[in-house]
RNA sequence: GCCGGGGUAGCUCAGUUGGUAGAGCAGUGGACUGAAAAUCCGCGUGUCGGCGGUUCAAUUCCGUCCCCCGGCA
């Protein structure tokens, strides 16, 4: 590679790590210094209208550079992350184009793939496929999905375990949609090029991280998470949509049925908080070329230490 | 003080008609290609409250002491 061309090409910072891990806040430190902007890369940020359990950057904060990618989809929208590749994509480029800086920010491992290392060629979700493989899976069990992804695609039935049901379906479903198997789509994903790309990732001490997801639950019931909740329902969102899926809103639905009383709703937001971000680690630490800060995101140390790295980039 | 119930994994508890023990939860490691805050898979040695006794063998039986929870005084 030409090193004067590399030299030219705009920056993208990439900002990661585990829920509450102070991503936000770094994010701003670094669009005031840098002419950043932020672009959103946290699957339920996206969500219209779910903002005290998404700890969702308000307008204080907006107030301070551009926020891009949220409130994109209603709390009854199936968003993807093959549409976030390409809403992305163009936003990066949107920025860059204008001198300033995409900082990239949030915490969907998989969205941040498909952005830089793109999706294979395949089909999107199919309602009808889906729902018809939903009833031969509820019908005869995942372990039939599992024989017939054998018959169609031995190669990746290998790979997916007969329980795990998200992905038996949707190897399925592209084997029905194309006539092809899964797997030989794959493989070809076109990488997103044209940036010199900082990744950054926050990794906090897992006590300090999980006591800050603790009392960042409490507080969320504590600011209205219930009655957030209680409106969107009283604007007629089922009780089962895809948005409710976000942290804390399933609960939040329970104690309004009554049936939870709101101390468990908060203990069982913080367990389930904890879990989501030991996987995020898990997902992140084989993440390639991650320079890693053992901080909180708001911390001097960290924007310190972010400044430091992109310097020496 | 007396009468019950109990002391076993970080927590809640099961169990061994005597052969040194296992569930759930918590925790932890991992997988992940258009639902991803989703979905799925691994991981269980701990003076079985202390000390004595009986026994080839005690967490289990006996004695004693300590602690906790009820009830009665």
């Amino acid at each position: 590679m030409n090193e004067a061309i590399h030299e030219n090409e705009p920056l993208l910072i990439c900002l990661i790590g585990p829920t509450a891990s102070g991503k936000s806040a770094l994010a701003l430190q670094l669009a005031r210094n840098l002419d950043g902007e932020v672009v959103n890369c946290d699957s339920m940020q996206m969500v219209r209208d779910l903002e005290i359990g998404t700890a969702k950057p308000g307008p204080d904060d907006r107030a301070v550079c551009p926020h891009h990618l949220f409130d994109l989809v209603s709390v009854a929208d199936i968003y993807s992350a093959g549409q976030y590749m390409i809403q992305a994509r163009k936003i990066c480029s949107e920025i860059s184009s204008r001198g300033r800086v995409p900082i990239v920010t949030g915490g969907t491992g998989l969205y941040l793939r498909a952005l830089l290392e793109g999706m294979f060629e395949g089909p999107s979700r199919s309602e009808e496929i889906r729902a018809r493989l939903k009833v031969i899976s509820e019908k005869k069990g995942t372990n039939f999905l599992h024989k017939l992804l054998t018959d169609k695609d031995p190669k990746s039935a290998e790979q997916i375990k007969p329980t795990d049901e998200v992905r038996l379906i949707r190897a399925l479903e592209v084997s029905i949609a194309t006539g092809k198997p899964i797997s030989s789509l794959q493989g070809r994903e076109e990488a997103l090029s044209g940036y010199r790309i900082i990744k950054i990732g926050l990794n906090p001490e897992r006590p300090l991280l999980y006591d800050r997801i603790n009392r960042r639950a409490v507080l969320m019931f504590r600011s209205g998470l219930i009655s957030e909740t209680r409106q969107l329902l009283e604007k007629g969102y089922d009780a089962s949509s895809k948005g409710f899926d976000a942290l804390g809103y399933r609960y939040a639905i329970q104690v309004l049925k009554g049936s939870m009383d709101e101390s468990r709703a908060i203990e069982l937001t913080q367990r389930d908080s904890r879990r989501y971000a030991k996987r995020q680690m898990t997902w992140f630490r084989r993440e390639p070329d991650v320079n890693w800060i053992q901080a909180t995101g708001e911390t001097e140390e960290a924007y310190a230490a972010a400044l430091e790295i992109i310097r020496d980039f």
